[in-house]
DNA sequence: GTCTATATGAGGATAGAC
DNA sequence: GTCTATCCTCATATAGAC
């Protein structure tokens, strides 16, 4: 448990202290962190069905009555750990593709903070790649919308690099879903046994090649 | 509903009827086959433990009674589904790999193959890669024997292709990984909606440059 | 905002007749 | 081997006191 006027959580330095600071400013008590950062730990490690609310509140030393207080329904705290994940991932990649304007170090630098991103957030990405179709329809609709800009960024670079002749790519839907395959998996093995920048930048190397003439 | 003597599933052709010839040899009742497809069709489209054993038995127009005659548990069918899947999905890798005993044809056809299988039986793999965690202990143990080989398999053609000079492999273990990834990746996003071998041919040429020299 | 107690229903599995 | 009926547990969510 944390004590008052402590925020950090047990094992600081691993991702959920990190992602804690993604709601910092949220309008929320800081008793509803706690139940974010609880439910993306047990949701990440046993999947959102296997996860009762007694888990998450046992976890917490708190009744599930309490958790009432501040989400109304489990799959609300899905929707809030689904939706900001999501934004955060894209705001990522968005950021990497900004640090150039050539489809060449545009493509390395995608790949290479992507693929860190999930190492890093590796239970948000759990949770946002394998989770989100247990959200109610309403929840899952602007989900899929990030989703969907997230695979045109992808393309969107390989495209320019291949008109610029830069690239071969005689794919580009095919070879795109592949590097988003590469960066996205990496949240279903991953496990913290491996520096997620090292890892990024090897990626990188990879997705070069992928796109360089046989 | 099928009838006696029909031993098709609805939307043949498709991963479904691919896999029913799978438990063609077994001791099991064609009754409990179809118990098993209707497990794979609701296990990879919600999950393991969104699944009901009614939702199941609904789809079947059986009683959840009448399924206990053919398993003892949802579990093990799960457990059933699962390792046939896992031993299948090896079998296929071996084949590829058998075919040539140069690292390099042995790499495109493993990838090619791999990813063909992936697609094609799309629902066994979502199920193979992202159920097996609902297993019990003692069912998991055998799982996870064969997910080792499975890596090991792929590992094995890169070092020999970078030892024989084939390929330029800086990491092994993450370019492994990164292999693995792209095939089974192909179970989150695979809906039917591209032809199986294309897509193996074609991360199968992806594959190969990534190992080539920059 | 947290507790205890509880309503309400779903879900896995079994019993016993046919 | 299938049905109907049912047991029993567990899960989500709410009510009302403090």
């Amino acid at each position: 448990m944390t004590t008052a006027g402590d925020d950090r959580w047990p094992g600081a330095g691993d991702d959920l202290q990190l992602v804690h600071d993604w709601w910092a400013d949220s309008p929320r008590a800081p008793a509803s962190q706690q139940v974010l950062l609880a439910s993306i730990a047990l949701f990440a490690e046993r999947g959102y069905h296997a996860t009762t609310t007694r888990d998450i509140a046992t976890r917490l030393g708190m009744s599930t009555g309490a958790m009432y207080a501040h989400y109304r329904s489990k799959e609300e705290l899905l929707f809030d750990v689904c939706l900001t994940g999501h934004q955060r991932a894209v705001d990522a990649l968005q950021a990497a593709i900004a640090s150039s304007d050539r489809p060449g170090p545009q493509l390395a630098a995608l790949v290479r903070e992507f693929t860190a991103w999930h190492a890093r957030h590796h239970r948000v990405a759990r949770i946002v790649h394998y989770e989100l179709y247990s959200l109610s329809g309403e929840h899952l609709t602007p989900v899929l919308e990030i989703r969907r800009t997230t695979q045109a960024l992808i393309d969107d670079v390989l495209a320019r690099g291949a008109a610029a002749g830069t690239f071969t790519v005689t794919d580009v839907a095919r070879t795109g879903r592949a590097l988003l395959s590469l960066c996205v998996d990496v949240a279903r093995w991953y496990r913290g046994d491996d520096d997620p920048d090292e890892l990024g930048e090897h990626y990188a190397g990879l997705a070069l090649r992928m796109v360089s003439g046989g």
